[in-house]
DNA sequence: ATGCAAAATGCAAGCCCTTACATTTCTGTG
DNA sequence: CACAGAAATGTAAGGGCTTGCATTTTGCAT
């Protein structure tokens, strides 16, 4: 870690190109203030001492940082990673670099990480859904941090989203199953703690049984973590408890594949004895055997807009414009009509 | 993004606390060096105006920032979604933040972003693979940004790895695949532009064939970028131009995956008339039908490592210790002796 | 009480850049 | 060829924090 050679500064490329230490920065950030003569004279200097600026300065001296930070769950989950992915992908393309923290759907420690990135000069921060304590919107605020909500859509919230309603999309995808007579009707959840699309999730199957005249408490609910071996287990779960469940809706596909899973080990035929229904449309969805019904989330097109929101937001001052964004139902070959 | 009430400064609190901004920050990096009474004073201060330091300043004046930058290829893998997870949470853990970019495995990128990140001040760098310009190599080292290659282990470099042998784990797998009878092979690889893992693995498959005799030129290669519908194609093409192959091997899960599934859609039974084997061993290979045969690796591990060797590096100065972690085989259903 | 070392605190000099404002150098025109 | 106005460059003042060193306070043995 032994500084040899001190990095040089820009004090040392002006120097070096003779001239000040003004001309050298504005050569770096407004090329075209400067003469094309002296211009030369300072890249070529940049490039002998092979400088490159001090970020703390130039934050201090600038109030910007060009970064934007990112709170996710986890990255495990390819619907974030994919998402993140095209964010960071946009933001790159507007010269901004992207500060990642995650959460594991853990209130406490989001709230942590927010405080962290905006300690660390995020300029502005990408969350997931709405739902968080208003202490956090506050904090936000005082800190002239500007937010932006994604992977969730809601109106009535004064926040701007970029998402989806999580709910309208399940309520669809419910009808339909509704349609082709399934009556017993279960739902195994993610955590619906911090997770606000989990919970409109579930609204959406009740909105659905309501329309449809079935009484929405007769759902049977599981709620269980994230990962292939809890949807196995919530599956096997649900039909010990409901066992005339004809259709089990999943609150991702990644529950759904863990279910399907079980249902094949324990010769419960998918989707003969029992519809599966998944949320998300990953990979896993169409990899799946029998192939997995979904609910298609556009989730790279939210990261890409909310991308492009937050560059121009933090540069112009544009404000953001909510935008909702369709999801669709992919119909794969676990949804069946109900066996008279 | 109007400043209205400007953010506290270290020098508010000082005032607020009547103390000098020397204890304050005092107080809040090295708490013990205060006295109990002094420290409640500046903590309530802190908290009244909930002052939040100054990233730039505090990076400025301290010559460090606490953040580590990770570079890899994309997200959208889960290998490596995988990893960057487990290593973000180790860094958390040491008080470090991560400062992600992408490369789309293009290796021009992939040195612009490394200049951005050390621009932007990581303390270190997280790498993926060892092959890149010596130029790189030769700026990091100008800056004293260290950096670890992670993902590839190889003790014949100078720089310090944590992962495994790629081609080693390879070999093995390709011996088992021999031992089954099988001799004529291909492999559907990913581009091996700025990827020396996907290289070492077909050389793993090679010195499996030299150490069974067989002719390593006869290994049929199609090369193809990542992403399943591209491993259906390059599998198409494999049986196309070398009908009498019985065992295709995949660089990773995905292509594997890809391959699994053109298979059944030509009508080509697995592992009947042809084995599959994939690399990497995500979710998706277990999930596939029939369960795909792959090696597995420990990224999550390799990610936890990582955050641990490079936040004791940034802190102590303990030097990093090269780690080379295994790879193991995951025999599953597409694999099986050739027939006779 | 007194004196002294150790602990706590304060002072003030940077750290490296950006930018408002001042000054110099061009440019084109009369 | 002089001169106004524009363009290019220079000057210097911060920006918020850390930290070496100086100073004050504390705790304890005498």
């Amino acid at each position: 870690m032994a500084k040899d050679q001190p990095t040089p500064t820009l004090q040392d490329v002006a120097t070096a190109a003779e001239v000040s230490t003004a001309t050298v920065s504005r050569c770096l950030n407004f090329p075209d203030q400067v003469t094309e003569s002296t211009r030369n004279k300072v890249l070529k200097a940049v490039k002998a001492l092979s400088y490159s600026p001090h970020f703390g300065a130039r934050a201090m001296a600038s109030r910007r940082t060009n970064t934007i930070g990112a709170i996710i769950p986890t990255m495990e989950n390819a619907i974030f990673a994919r998402g993140l992915q095209a964010f960071q992908d946009e933001l790159h393309e507007h010269g901004f670099t992207m500060l990642v923290a995650s959460t594991s759907y853990r209130a406490d420690i989001e709230e942590e990480q927010i405080r962290a990135l905006v300690g660390r000069g995020a300029d502005a921060l990408l969350l997931i859904g709405h739902e968080r304590s208003p202490d956090i919107y506050r904090f936000l605020e005082t800190q002239n941090v500007p937010a932006l909500v994604t992977w969730a859509f809601d109106t009535r919230l004064p926040r701007p989203s970029i998402g989806f309603d999580n709910r309208k999309a399940m309520r669809e995808m419910a009808l339909r199953v509704i349609e082709l007579g399934h009556r017993n009707l279960a739902f195994i959840s993610a955590r619906t703690t911090l997770n606000d699309r989990a919970k409109a999730r579930q609204l959406g199957i009740e909105d659905a049984m309501v329309a449809s005249n079935l009484v929405s408490g007769d759902l049977y609910m599981v709620e269980t973590v994230y990962g292939i071996e809890q949807g196995s287990i919530a599956f096997e779960q649900v039909l010990k408890a409901a066992p005339q469940t004809t259709a089990i809706f999943c609150g991702n596909d990644v529950l759904g594949v863990g279910a399907l899973r079980r249902a094949r080990e324990m010769g419960v035929r998918v989707p003969e004895d029992v519809s599966i229904i998944g949320f998300d449309d990953i990979d896993l969805a169409e990899i799946a055997y029998p192939a997995l019904t979904t609910v298609h989330v556009p989730h790279r097109e939210m990261g890409r807009r909310a991308g492009k929101a937050l560059a121009e937001l933090v540069t112009n001052g544009t404000s953001i414009e909510a935008i909702e964004l369709d999801a669709s139902l992919v119909f794969r070959d676990t949804l069946a009509p109900v066996k008279n």
